[in-house]
RNA sequence: GGGGAGUUACGCUAACCUGGCAGACUAUCAGCCUUGGGCGCUGAUGAUCCGAGUUCAAAUCUCGGACUCCCCA
C-alpha cells in the first residue's frame, strides 16, 4: 500500500470475520445475506423471501431439472395446494408421517369449515385421488408427471434457510404410474440416473444410499437418498426416489382394466428435489470471501467493472459497453456495474456474490486494448486481449466449473469416514468430521443395535458396494456399508 | 416433550440493575473528495415487539400475549 493512499488498514470493512470452517452455521446465514439470496427477516420462522438474484439462480437450477425430466418423458401439472381431510388420511403411514407437521384450514373468515383442509406437506394424496380418474386402461400407462409447488411442514427444530424451512418454495416432485412392478422399479432407476446427471450438473458431491426398510418415507416399499454432507459434517438429503409400490394406489383405488378384462392396482414411483439443493451447492462451494456459484447457475457469469479515473471515464464506458456487448452475443451472462462505488468494494460485493468471473477495464487496458479477467474461484488475475475475451472466458468458465467438481468431490470424501468397529468410531469419531460408514450384515436388528451403540442415527447402506469387514454388531460378515449421520 | 435467554432504526449495539432529553457504529439519502481491493469529510432520514398495570413520569418495574434464539431429551 502506498505511503499516501488514505485508506486505512483498521478501518476496513469485513464482510466475513467469520470463518466457514470454525463457524459454518453463522458464515452460511451471513453469506446468503451478504449475496441477497434470501431475506431470512420474513416475520415467520422457518419462511424467507426470496430476492432478484437468488431467485435467479434457483429458476436457472430448475430450468436444469426441467430439461432432464421433459427428456424423459415426464409432462408437469398442476395440483392445488389444499387437501380434504378424508383424502389426506386415506392412507394409514403416510398420514401418521406427516399429521404431526402438517397446517391445517379449519376456517374461512369467521365461519368454521365442515371439513379441515390440508396445506400439502407433500402432494401425494391430493394428486392421487384426482389421477385415479385418468387412468382407465393400460394403454394409459405408464403416467409420468412433475410438478413444481411450495408445500409446508411444520418444523419444530432449528431451521435454515434452503435446507430446512417451513415452506419449500420449489418442491419439483415427480409422481409416476405403471403397469407391473418391474417398470416401476425400473423407473426408479431412471429416476437415479437423472438424479446423477442432475447433480453432477450442479457440482454437488452425494451418495446414494438405499433407506433402511425400518426407516423409508411413509408409505413407502422401499426408497433411496441422494446423501451429501454440509461443512458442519451433517447429512444432507438432496432427493429421495421412493417406490411406492401399490400401497398408494390400494389405499386410492388407482385401478387400470388390462387385456384380460380385469382390474389391477398401478404400481407407483415419486421423486423429488428442492431448493434445498441450491443451499447445498452455496454451503459446499463457498469460502470465506462469500459464494462460489456454479457457472451453469450463476445468474452473472461474467461482471465487468469498470475503474475510474477523473477525466477518463469516457474510453473506460465505452470498453465496458463493448465488451458487454460481444459477451453477451457468445451468451455468456453479463452484466456492467458502472456504479461510483470505490473499485474494491465493487470487487468484494461480486465476489460475496459468487460470480465466477470478474472482468476489471480501467484506462491501462483500455491503452492496451485489453481487460483484466479475474477468477472467483482461485482469485488468479490476468489480462487478456479484447479479442480473445469471448474465447477466453468461455474456456474459464469451463475450467472453474472442472475445478470445482473436482474440489467438491474431494471435500466429500474427507467427510465419509470408513470404519470397522463400533470401538473405532467411539475413538477416532468426533461429531463435525461427516458421515460413518460401518460393514453390516443387512440384518435390521444389527443396524438399531448399532445406531444405539454409537449414538449416531442410521442413514442408508451403499446398495452396490459389498463391505469388507465384519457385521460391526453381530459379526457375521458384512453385506455392505451402512452409513450413519446426523441430518438435516 | 422439558428448561433457559431474549426482542431498541435495514443490521449491530448503548442506556435497563438504580424509572427522568433514547446515544454510537453501519446502512440509506443529498453533496464533496475519490476510484487498479472496503479511504475520508459535511448534512439529513430513521427505533424502544403488542396489550394491560404501577407511577407526576416506563425502553427501564409488574402481569399477560406474540415472536425469536439457545440448551437438554
Amino acid at each position: 500500500m502506498a505511503e499516501n493512499d488514505k485508506r486505512s488498514e483498521q478501518s476496513r470493512k469485513v464482510t466475513f470475520s467469520i470463518d466457514k470452517s470454525q463457524n459454518f452455521p453463522d458464515w452460511y446465514d451471513r453469506a446468503i445475506e451478504v449475496a441477497k439470496i434470501v431475506d431470512a427477516r420474513y416475520p415467520i420462522k422457518g419462511m424467507n423471501a426470496w430476492m432478484p438474484y437468488g431467485f435467479k439462480a434457483l429458476k436457472l437450477m430448475l430450468s436444469k431439472m426441467e430439461f432432464l425430466l421433459d427428456d424423459t418423458g415426464h409432462n408437469e401439472v398442476y395440483f392445488p395446494l389444499m387437501i380434504p381431510e378424508s383424502v389426506f388420511s386415506k392412507e394409514a403411514d403416510f398420514l401418521r408421517g406427516f399429521n404431526g407437521e402438517s397446517f391445517i384450514v379449519t376456517q374461512a373468515g369467521e365461519t368454521e369449515l365442515a371439513e379441515r383442509l390440508y396445506i400439502r406437506p407433500t402432494s401425494e394424496t391430493g394428486m392421487y385421488d384426482t389421477v385415479k380418474l385418468w387412468i382407465k386402461s393400460e394403454a394409459d400407462l405408464p403416467l409420468k408427471l412433475y410438478q413444481t409447488v411450495n408445500v409446508f411442514r411444520h418444523e419444530t427444530k432449528q431451521t435454515r434457510p434452503l435446507m430446512r424451512v417451513r415452506e419449500i418454495v420449489k418442491f419439483k416432485e415427480a409422481h409416476t404410474f405403471h403397469a407391473n412392478a418391474e417398470d416401476a422399479a425400473q423407473q426408479v432407476d431412471e429416476a437415479i440416473n437423472v438424479y446423477k446427471r442432475f447433480f453432477d450438473m450442479m457440482l454437488l458431491p452425494y451418495k446414494v444410499l438405499r433407506t433402511p426398510s425400518w426407516d423409508t418415507f411413509p408409505g413407502a416399499e422401499y426408497n433411496y437418498d441422494f446423501m451429501s454432507v454440509i461443512p458442519d459434517g451433517k447429512g444432507i438429503e438432496l432427493a429421495s426416489v421412493i417406490n411406492l409400490g401399490k400401497k398408494f394406489s390400494l389405499a386410492f383405488g388407482i385401478q387400470y382394466q388390462n387385456s384380460q378384462n380385469d382390474y389391477s392396482y398401478v404400481y407407483q414411483t415419486c421423486y423429488g428435489i428442492s431448493e434445498r439443493t441450491l443451499g447445498t451447492i452455496m454451503a459446499i462451494h463457498g469460502d470465506n470471501n462469500g459464494l462460489l456459484l456454479p457457472p451453469i447457475i450463476a445468474p452473472t457469469q461474467a461482471i465487468i467493472v469498470p475503474i475510474y479515473y477523473a477525466g477518463k471515464e469516457q474510453p473506460v464506458n465505452k470498453a465496458c459497453a463493448e465488451i458487454r456487448e460481444t459477451l453477451e452475443k457468445s451468451n455468456i451472462r453479463t452484466s456492467l456495474d458502472s456504479r461510483q462505488n470505490t473499485a474494491g468494494e465493487k470487487f468484494y460485493e461480486w465476489e460475496a456474490k459468487g460470480v465466477p468471473i470478474r472482468i476489471e477495464v480501467g484506462p491501462k487496458d483500455v491503452e492496451n486494448g485489453s481487460a483484466v479477467v479475474v477468477r472467483r474461484d482461485t482469485r488468479e488475475k490476468k489480462p487478456v486481449k479484447v479479442e480473445e475475451l469471448s474465447n477466453h472466458i468461455r474456456m474459464t468458465l469451463d475450467d472453474i466449473s472442472i475445478n470445482m467438481k473436482k474440489r467438491a468431490d474431494a471435500y466429500l470424501k474427507e467427510r465419509i469416514l470408513h470404519f470397522d468397529t463400533v470401538e473405532d468410531v467411539k475413538k477416532e469419531y468426533k461429531e463435525r468430521l461427516g458421515l460413518v460408514g460401518l460393514p453390516w450384515c443387512g440384518e435390521e436388528r444389527c443396524g438399531r443395535s448399532i445406531e444405539e451403540k454409537i449414538g449416531i442415527p442410521t442413514i442408508g447402506y451403499d446398495e452396490h458396494k459389498g463391505a469388507k469387514g465384519k457385521c460391526a454388531s453381530c459379526g457375521n460378515p458384512g453385506k455392505t456399508e451402512m452409513f450413519f449421520g446426523r441430518t438435516y
